[in-house]
DNA sequence: TCTCATGAATTGGCTTGACCAATTTTGGCG
DNA sequence: CGCCAAAATTGGTCAAGCCAATTCATGAGA
């Protein structure tokens, strides 16, 4: 399980406090932080460095640093809330989401297939069927399968969707139910396809490992539907 | 120096003195930059200032800071044995994301495309078109157009993925270059794309308007690398 | 001669302290 | 009450220095 590096910059860390010091007062768009020798004491650094990571803060959005003013909050903030919502969020609209943007990588990511690449897909097959065969749900090697395909794209921000469209992010439904539909042959079935999926990136065969992956979803997409009744 | 007439932050202009001095000898990526000392001096401002520009260089992707090592140029991925991150954040990764996602998604659009999104549509270009002539940038409007038929998929979690492609979500970066890419005839340029893609909606032609929406985010992806350098 | 410890030099990472300029606040005067 | 100048606050920047990680040259040992 890499988490990451260890000892990031000290100005990323920063920037990560004050984010979510500024989540969790709840402070909204155009709120006044407090002043730059302040923060940098509050939290224990330089001013030198809390500058820093304002840079990054400033850059990424988040906030709007006016000269002899103060800092300002500049990020609206839990997104949604659009004009209206379509129909109501349901699996098969993420299912149907994921065909799209997990479909679409796996053509990226065939071509761009590394042999390391591949030996930690196999890996990851081997972990989900000893899971399956112990009676455990693989929800944890599902989503390494499919992330790791994803980061393959050597995209950043489709990797990010990928992960977004498993998490709650996309359908807190669907979250849900993923814990009600642990039946035994439903997962040696998705096992099976996840195979196939890797078999076509072993070839490097971009339609079939799209073809595979698409298939997968599909049918993923049918046996919640089928425990939701 | 950093005398200067404009007012903006110093770590931009220093950030913009290294990027043209990078592009001005021809460096190429991996390529080691001076050290920070020697920036510094040879920029005319302190290492702090110096610092902050870097900070900005590597957020934006430019560099790559190696403690104890040296400033480089970032490179591309090192072909094998990467497992690690993919490239940084950039226009052009978020952009062969929309390509993917918004691609796919007109398609389901071009489909179920009603008289009433049609006109609404219209509506949106004519506004972004009386933007460009007052010449404002019409980024309200361009969002407007996307969200749109994002929205006629009647798939509420593609919608919500088109809308974080537009916020800050998938790329801070990219939503700060807007600030800068105001050029005069880009955005009549963008409006013609707009139009284009209308037009096969118009039709309910889904695979010309796959095409049209492609060639516009590519086109895009063009126009914003221009500004970058 | 080649290998490889080992220590000096180099380089980024971070802090302290200070001064300047722009903005905001305060307080006194009409 | 209203207006304006002085004072306080705040961001902007610089200078000098210490620490830790990385590099690299050097010399001892195989």
């Amino acid at each position: 399980m890499g988490k990451s590096d260890e000892p990031r910059r000290l100005y990323q860390q920063v920037a990560d406090q004050i984010r979510a010091s500024v989540q969790a007062k709840g402070l909204k768009k155009g709120a006044r932080l407090p002043s730059e020798r302040d923060l940098a004491q509050e939290l224990g650094v330089s001013r030198p460095s809390l500058r820093e990571a304002l840079i990054a803060l400033e850059i990424e959005g988040t906030v709007e640093i006016r000269g002899g003013s103060g800092i300002y909050l500049a990020m609206e903030e839990p997104r949604s809330a659009d004009t209206g919502p379509a129909l109501g969020e349901s699996p098969s609209e993420l299912m149907q989401a994921r065909s799209i943007v997990e479909g679409s990588a796996i053509i990226l990511a065939a071509g761009r297939m590394t042999d390391e690449a591949l030996s930690a897909l196999k890996q990851v097959l081997d972990d989900m069927a000893r899971s399956v065969e112990a009676g455990r749900d693989p929800l944890g090697e599902d989503k390494a399968f499919h992330l790791l395909i994803a980061r393959q794209t050597g995209n950043s921000v489709i990797t990010k969707i990928v992960a977004d469209l498993f998490e709650e992010r996309y359908s807190p439904l669907a979250a849900r139910l993923q814990d009600r539909f642990g039946t035994p042959g439903t997962w040696s079935q998705a096992l099976e396809e996840h195979q196939s999926i890797l078999e076509a990136l072993s070839q490097r065969d971009p339609l079939q490992a799209q073809a595979a992956m698409c298939r997968h979803l599909e049918a993923s997409r049918r046996r919640w539907l089928d425990v939701q009744g």
